[in-house]
DNA sequence: AATTACCTTTAAATAGTTATAAATTAAGTA
DNA sequence: TACTTAATTTATAACTATTTAAAGGTAATT
């Protein structure tokens, strides 16, 4: 995991400006194990920023997951979710709550995984569907 | 992989009517190897079925991926694209130009991934991103 | 041929995301 | 500190894929 200083580094770096706006996205992702939509983040965020925009919000995102600070996760086709953990894991999907878990995977496996393809991939995203303990009883 | 009467049995069986667009769509389907979008079926149907509407389109196929005839792909985050292999394998993404080529993963693989969850998983998807040997040129 | 429940079409709505242009602001410089 | 400039944010509108609702059409059974 990554702490805000060294985010805030490497934007800095590369020429991007700090503003208040992105100090505050990041700050609302640094540590988190959910995986926040767009939406969560924005309502999050009005205390602090009434006037924040989605544009704002899309766009920052756009930028940790360039400089590999998150992922974007297609998991749910409804929207969006960002996974603050940039390791690349599996992900299950509840698909009737919604419910969006975690799921470690061993080095080995993911090498193997990102080795199937006969070009090179950059990153990979394994999603795995189904019910959820809860739902699963109803 | 499945023939288009085993599509129409199971249809008839499970109660549902085999009208003349269902089998159009199905007929589309049977045999490919590529990842058809809903706009792509609508613009192959056009010669066939000019006042077919997209409406049911996503609707039959929302019903054979109920049915385990197909998957509906989230790797690309623009548009859905549908698999009519079901059989769990995992595809390849360019992002840059958009090719989108199935992979091979063998069923021990499968399981595996499967088995990573506490849940059971119903089904899952392997997605790797990257830029395809064309696009990795430029 | 008549019936009926299901299906398709049309049209409009919805929702997530992105584009645009004007206003604001971070950060470098004098 | 004030000034300058280019990047960023905001507000608004646009866009696009997908879904919904209502009305008419049709498959399948009688």
């Amino acid at each position: 995991m990554w702490s805000i200083d060294e985010v805030l580094e490497k934007l800095k770096s590369r020429g991007y400006k700090l503003t208040g706006q992105r100090k505050a996205i990041i700050e609302k992702l640094c540590g988190r194990k959910d995986h926040p939509t767009a939406e969560q983040l924005y309502s999050e965020l009005q205390k602090s920023h009434p006037a924040i925009s989605f544009a704002t919000i899309y766009s920052t995102v756009q930028l940790l997951a360039e400089m590999g600070f998150l992922q974007i996760l297609t998991i749910d086709d409804k929207k969006t979710h960002f996974d603050p953990t940039p390791e690349t894991h599996a992900h299950f999907f509840c698909q009737r709550c919604g419910l969006l878990e975690d799921i470690d995977m061993s080095q080995e496996e993911r090498d193997t995984l990102k080795r199937l393809s006969k070009y090179r991939a950059r990153s990979m995203q394994v999603y795995l569907y189904g019910l959820c303990h809860e739902c699963d009883k109803k």
